[in-house]
Order: structure tokens, then sequence, then C-alpha cells
DNA sequence: TGTTAATCCGATCAAATTGGTCGTATAAAT
DNA sequence: ATTTATACGACCAATTTGATCGGATTAACA
């Protein structure tokens, strides 16, 4: 429980590998899985994501690959979560359609409360922070 | 991602419905189950964890069910995960022995930064806070 | 302009984790 | 003794996550 996905995981370390180059050098796929035995394909997956998501850049074609597009002292890590993994398990109780017992649903309130101080946690946590 | 699991859900719905009740009084599984519509096995296993936890008494014998036994409030929420579902997946990398390869190593510390953020937050939480 | 090397993207399979069930043993109140 | 509850290990089912595959698209470069 409470564990960060893989995808999350390879997100964070081919940002941080982007960060230790110059500001517009592009970075592949294959070099970075390569560099950090990460399974090419998922590496890529996750790329993609981000890529969607503004945070990096895609260059295609040979010669191609990402390079980091926004101020990642901007984005928070909820964001960056739902950027990669969709809505997150942490919110589920709000979303919960099948909690039809009131007595049910104020006795979940402790679950509530732990989401909330896990959220507001990682909403004050930028992904800048984490990956310098 | 990042999901509590249905047993430490019941196990905080658990806990709630006994403090609301007289000190010494006894809930039996079944009481809690058919109250808060919980799968009676997998309640009974998670009343056991705790008991096992010393977070509560076991009674024996018809009439016998649960009551409170520690202080909750002396409980932090990673003593009271780690009786519940055992070591943690946010330790992992401390105990990831396959991680042989120092750069990948390094470039993992992101991970641990997010780590030891939760873990600190959540040794900072009472199971008395939560429940309460 | 055709070849090549990269990203893009959906579908799908495999593995791990979690949720839930079953059967039986054991303890204690009546 | 019988009944009613917890105790507990083994097991199956469902969900989530990790990884793979096949093919389409894009653009550099000979």
């Amino acid at each position: 429980m409470l564990k960060l996905t893989r995808k999350v995981e390879y997100a964070l370390i081919a940002l941080r590998h982007m960060q230790n180059k110059e500001p517009d050098a592009i970075s592949s796929t294959k070099e970075i899985s390569e560099m950090y035995d990460i399974p090419l394909e998922l590496l890529a997956k996750t790329l993609q994501l981000m890529a969607r998501g503004g945070i990096v850049n895609a260059v295609q074609g040979p010669t191609g690959g990402y390079k980091i597009k926004a101020k990642l002292e901007n984005i928070n890590m909820i964001e960056f979560f739902e950027k990669i993994e969709g809505p997150l398990g942490l919110m589920d109780c709000y979303f919960d359609s099948d909690c039809t017992l009131i007595s049910a649903c104020n006795i979940r309130s402790p679950i509530k409360k732990i989401n909330d101080n896990m959220r507001s946690m990682f909403e004050n946590m930028t992904v800048g922070e984490i990956t310098q």
C-alpha cells in the first residue's frame, strides 16, 4: 500500500536526467532506457504522457527525443501524479457513488482525514524540489 | 496508487465504533460487520491483526468480541499500518537489494525524498487523531 | 525522394497485490 | 454437552500495475 508506481518513478528519473543537461539538449527514450536499465516501451509511454501533459516537448524523427518544457517548480505533485496516473486512489471516497448508508459514510471520515493530509502534503511539494 | 487498503479502512471503522461505546464495552465482529456492511471474514482477520498488535483485546466465546486496549493517541500511523499490512511499500527502496548500479541508485533519490516526506507525515499522525 | 530512426498509440498479455471466502480448530458461556 | 463466538491457515477471485507487441506517423539525411 501507499506505493508509488513505476511510471512515476521512471518519469522522475527521466526528468532528473534531462535536468542535468543543457536546457535545450534532447534526450532520446533509448538513451535514458539504456542508462538506467528501464524497459524502453514503458518509459516511452511515460514520456508520452508527460508530453501530453505539457511537462516535456516531444521531438519526432531521427535525432528526436524529449526536452523539458514546463517550469518544474510550478508543478505540484498532485498535478504530476494525475498527468501520469490519472485520478488518484486517494481521492476515491470523493467519487464513491455507492456510498448510500449515511452511517457508513460518516464513519468513513477517518479515511477522508488521511487523504486530506496526504493531499495537502503533495500539493505543497513541487516536481522541481524532488528532482533537483 | 497511494491507496489505503480495505483492511486499514475496516480497522479504522472498527476502532471508531468501539470508541463511541463505554470504555469496557465489547463489540463483536458480527455486530460491526452488519452495521457497516463489511465482509465478516475480512473484518475478523483485521481485528485479529489488531489484537496481535496489542491495539485491541480479544474476548473469546459467546458474548465475546473486542475492546480497545491501547491508548490510540500513542500509536502513530506508521506503526498502525505496519501492524495491519506489514512492511510498507513506501519503504521498498531501503531494502531493495538488487539496486546494484550506482547511477541508477543515485537517480532514484527522488523517490526516497517522497517516501521520507510521507513517512514523517505519518509518524506525526496518531490513530487517536484520525478516529476521533 | 526513399530509407531510416525516432516518437506515437492502442490493444493486449503477464505478474503482483489486494479483497474476499472456506473449512476447521479452539475457547468459553449457558 | 451444546452452542456461539473468535482464531487461523489455505485458497480463490478481482483489480491494479508492469511490460510487450504491432503498426502508424513524423522528420532527418543520403
